[in-house]
DNA sequence: ATGGCTGCAAACAGTTTGCATGCCC
DNA sequence: GGGCATGCAAACTGTTTGCAGCCAT
């Protein structure tokens, strides 16, 4: 198996991990953008994208992929649902919620090798209502 | 309120939704587009959208915003769950399983207004294994 | 000096939209 | 003729990628 590169821990790469773990919002690639902007006015939009990707990677950050084209990324790893905003699009987490276990027998009728499942509630927010 | 347009059934729209219904597969919007072209040849892919989108409206299809990029379309109306691979992008339902209604109050800590939740398992196909 | 990383810009994919025209009621 | 619909092409959005240069090991 091809072993995965050394990795640098450069401050734009830091800080998009601090900025993302430090928001209860579930922000997008260009949102945090414009928040990690703030500190490093030069970063790029696509060392962003790039090291969200690696960060996702390695288990240290969530990618949401969602409905509703864009997708979001959460500091908090651990498994909960979420709920989305019909309108605005904003997603929160749902603490309460445990989700169900997936049932990894439920793909056999189709021989599918079931690796994980997700639920998500929409609605509309306390804003947009 | 607005009172919607009067929608004519032009024979794109109807060839689009026969052949949506007539597949057990859920494809996406240019899938279905080259489905359509064997028998109307001059249809635009801006067409195909145009229509699923009118057909969705209408509740007569299904618009699966699930994760992944593209959106796939449900001739299947009756709600279900599905089941998504991971590797090629297929979708299939998953007739059995019946899901959970949702609970409604889930939202009242966010001050949510709820309205539905989706389910989506994931996996890996008999094909791509 | 190797190789990961950056900023920048261009490319890309999926979807939407503007426009001139066509056709049905 | 009012208005929905079409084909076409251009625009738009979110994301990825190629590239030259930089920096840590």
């Amino acid at each position: 198996m091809p072993t995965q590169p050394k990795r640098r821990n450069t401050p734009q790469r830091q800080i998009i991990l601090e900025k993302l773990c430090g928001t209860q919002s579930h922000p997008t690639a260009s949102e945090l953008y414009d928040i990690v902007k703030i500190q490093l006015p030069r970063i790029s939009l696509g060392t962003v994208y790039r090291n969200l990707e690696v960060l996702a990677n390695n288990g240290q950050i969530a990618k949401l992929d969602l409905a509703g084209g864009e997708a979001r990324f959460d500091g908090t790893v651990s498994p909960h649902c979420h709920i989305r905003c019909t309108d605005c699009g904003i997603v929160r987490d749902l603490p309460a919620m445990n989700p169900r276990e997936p049932d990894l027998t439920i793909g056999q009728t189709n021989g599918f090798l079931v690796s994980g499942f997700r639920m998500e509630y929409t609605g509309i927010c306390a804003n947009c209502q």
